[in-house]
DNA sequence: CACGGGTGCACAT
DNA sequence: TGCACCCGTG
């Protein structure tokens, strides 16, 4: 997505670099990008969630791009999307209807035996789910990469941390697909970089300044550049019926002002304009320019750019559409990677257990594995449609309890609950990192230190097993530690009804915990109130995370732990 | 010039 | 899927 056409506009501005021009310098990487294309190589066996390592394949190859970056000599510094801003809604219900589909009749195919059409159509089922993004954190913090999650827009997170110096945590440039970032401000972007490091780069100074080059931006400004940007389309408006990316630049640069360009088009394409276009387009500037960003130093979420009292009154003061602003431990706890931003869960990985080798962890059928997968779908399915005329809400963790439906929905969950040594790990090679985290054999040695995990109860059976992904927790090591989550609702019962070889130990393990999260859950929703001021803005927004992750959002009860 | 439709590609082996 | 690229149409 993006701007619509502006590569394509701006393509006599790039030039082919290689990476090996940054040695020596902190540069941004735009996670999803890769984490998708990564997914490309697994993503039959993602979406199966089937056993083994293969699956695992996007991990090495992101890690391996990272290996390339600090073979010359390049601190990355690796930017996850956090929630959906509420500009956003609409687009990703559609997305997550289709990839729905397309995994079902890549399921056919395997059926009929076509396993070569199954993988085309699970290619298209591709989704990136916080699960995924949550492995690879794990990942890079063994590996001591620095990585960060955006309370919304990876994009603007990653103009911030370009507006910063280095020795601020800034970043030089950015490695990314997405064109969004030229309107962001960035200053230096890589576009299409291989495995080898080569790829295109836009440097922003160059285009306003050059006097040679075809699409002339000489007069333009970074305003103007972004007016040119939302007019020709973006991710947050979509442009007026016979505006292209042309046409945006010649108006821009014919009447360089923007009200002078939103009237002449008022009055030459009369009907065309939507009603609130002016308004829409004053709001979609406004995520370019003042985005809420995570501030590393203060730990707290911010506006990249304060907004001015007069945008703040042409708004009316409403400016929910930015993203709320969320308090500063949620905040440090997402940024941080320990909290799902679009559910306000507790992380979890889509490590499959079942298959994994992990003695300890079991499966544990539940009451009616009939329809689990089924159950889940709906319930996503429900849920999305619901929130599809009015504005999606963006936390529906702190919807629960108002929304007992869906807590009835929820049900249960597998969880587990690992502490990982980062010391025992961290000195394995990347690749090998995440068969360790899911081998039996590997994890032997670290039994003492791999602590149990705990499970709940989530309805399943092996079909979920291949569609669903199983999850559980990751226990980060001391520095940071959160608590489980996910409970069902009436959760006196919580306590699986365990089939399997739990030990004693285990179990009352499981019910100490349990009887924890309650805990937690209570504490939770007193934080909840105590922030009820900050969070009535949570009414619109969108459920999601990671551009993709149509999964498993759905219904779930959530919570974090004291931060 | 905008726009819709069609194609091919990513990853990897 | 998401994206780039090409082509024909209005």
């Amino acid at each position: 997505m993006g701007i619509k056409d502006l590569l394509r506009f701006l393509k006599p501005y790039t030039e082919p670099i290689h990476v090996r021009k940054y040695a020596g310098k902190r540069v941004g990487i735009d996670a999803y990008a890769w984490l998708h294309r990564g997914a490309y190589s697994c993503s039959m066996e993602l979406s199966l969630n089937s056993e083994g390592e293969k699956k695992l394949q996007y991990i090495n190859y992101f890690m391996h791009r990272i290996k390339l970056l600090k073979h010359h000599k390049i601190t990355p510094v690796v930017v996850f999307d956090g929630g959906n801003i509420p500009c956003k809604a609409g687009t990703e219900n559609e997305r997550y209807r289709r990839r729905k589909v397309n995994k079902e009749m890549a399921m056919e195919k395997l059926k009929e035996g076509n396993v070569g059409g199954a993988i085309e159509l699970f290619q298209r089922a591709i989704s990136i789910t916080p699960s995924m993004a949550h492995l690879l954190i794990q990942t890079l913090k063994t590996e001591n990469v620095e990585f960060i999650v955006a309370p919304y827009e990876a994009d603007a997170q990653l103009a911030y941390l370009s507006s910063l110096g280095e020795e601020h945590g800034g970043i030089v440039a950015i490695i990314s697909e997405d064109s969004d970032l030229l309107a962001y401000g960035c200053p230096s972007i890589i576009f299409k970089m291989d495995r080898f490091g080569n790829g295109e780069e836009i440097i922003i100074d160059k285009v306003f300044n050059s006097t040679e080059i075809k699409p002339s931006f000489r007069n333009f400004n970074t305003n103007l550049f972004i007016d040119m940007c939302v007019l020709a389309g973006c991710d947050f408006l979509p442009s007026i019926p016979g505006i292209g990316i042309v046409k945006a630049h010649a108006l821009v640069s014919k009447y360089r002002n923007i009200d002078r360009v939103l009237s002449v088009l008022k009055t030459d394409k009369g009907k065309q304009v939507p009603d609130d276009y002016a308004r829409s387009f004053k709001e979609a500037v406004a995520v370019f320019q003042h985005a809420t960003i995570y501030n590393r130093e203060k730990k707290n979420v911010e506006h990249m750019k304060e907004l001015p009292e007069t945008l703040l009154e042409s708004l009316g003061g409403e400016i929910d559409f930015l993203g709320p602003i969320i308090p500063p431990s949620i905040a440090t706890a997402i940024a941080e990677g320990n909290l799902d931003p679009s559910t306000m869960e507790a992380y979890e990985c889509s490590l499959s257990q079942k298959n994994s080798g992990l003695a300890e962890i079991e499966q544990y059928e539940v009451s009616d594995p009939a329809d689990a997968v089924e159950t889940r779908s709906a319930s996503s399915q429900q849920t999305n449609k619901g929130n599809k005329h009015r504005a999606a809400k963006p936390y529906p963790a702190f919807e629960v309890h108002r929304d007992k439906e869906k807590q009835e929905q929820s049900c249960f969950t597998v969880y587990s609950y690992l502490s990982i040594k980062e010391r025992s790990i961290s000195s394995t090679s990347t690749m090998t990192v995440p068969r360790q985290v899911l081998k039996e054999r590997n994890f032997s040695d670290e039994a003492a230190a791999l602590s149990k995990l705990v499970l709940a109860s989530e309805a399943h059976n092996d079909e979920e097993i291949s569609s669903v992904s199983e999850e559980f927790l990751v226990k980060t090591p001391d520095n940071n530690p959160f608590r489980k989550r996910k409970l069902h609702s009436e959760n006196t019962e919580t306590t699986p009804t365990t089939k399997s070889s739990v030990t004693e130990d285990d179990q009352s393990e499981l019910r100490r915990q349990t009887l924890d999260s309650q805990e937690s859950v209570n504490s939770t929703t007193q934080t909840l109130d105590d922030n009820k001021e900050q969070f009535k803005v949570l009414k619109k927004g969108k459920i999601s995370n990671c551009k993709a992750s149509g999964n498993k959002k759905s219904s779930i009860l959530n919570f974090f732990a004291r931060i």
